[in-house]
DNA sequence: CCCATAGTTCGAATATTATCGAACTTAAGT
DNA sequence: ACTTAAGTTCGATAATATTCGAACTATGGG
């Protein structure tokens, strides 16, 4: 859920949580590609799901995810492990993750 | 559905629909808003949506609805009558406009 | 025909965003 | 210590978006 180890990086609590920016979020192909992906592997470093994409652009999708509560990041070593904060935005907004992501393609 | 009668406005077809531009849409909280009261009023004109915004706005706002395929506008005489594509938004992504809409405020 | 109404379209200003190279940081490994 | 690996941060650029006034269009009424 939400306890210290996830820093050195702010996620938000999910009372901050806003349908907008998460809608904004997940509007992004590349984007929407990671929060897919994370879905099925359940967690990832950044560079497993760059698509070849450039570090700094990779960090900017995964900051913007952050903020809006959709990623968990922690280091662990010398990687960031990612993952879905799937039971926080569940119970903040239910079956919307669901909703979006069992849509094709 | 989709007939002759919705022109001029250009309204694509099902077929072209697109998550990610649908997403964003709804990501913003003017367009949000419009798609909840059109939900909740089955149809409604542009000026009886408008929050004391102007006009202009206020057609920006719908040929984005209407270019993602979210919103139907037909002419009635001078007004222009807006509504949900609901059975069509559901055809293409089942689930997802009750997911995001009967998300709270 | 003139006029008001309801929206659209155009154009411009402002603001946000996406992308990516370069420099920096932190943690391991040797 | 030095080096590599993995990301982040900064800064610049280019592309998109939002907002809104002004001019335009089309419809209906008197």
């Amino acid at each position: 859920m939400y306890d210290l180890s996830m820093r050195p990086f702010k996620h938000p609590p999910v009372s901050e949580f806003v349908l907008e920016r998460l809608l904004y979020a997940l509007s992004d192909p590349v984007r929407l590609e990671i929060v897919r992906r994370l879905a099925t592997l359940g967690e990832a470093s950044c560079g497993e799901l760059d698509g070849g994409r450039p570090k700094s652009t990779m960090s900017h999708h995964f900051r913007i995810l952050r903020d809006v509560g959709l990623v968990n990041t922690q280091t662990v070593g010398t990687t960031h492990m990612n993952s879905l904060r799937k039971d926080d935005v569940d119970s903040r907004f239910p079956g919307l993750l669901e909703a979006i992501l069992s849509q094709p393609e």
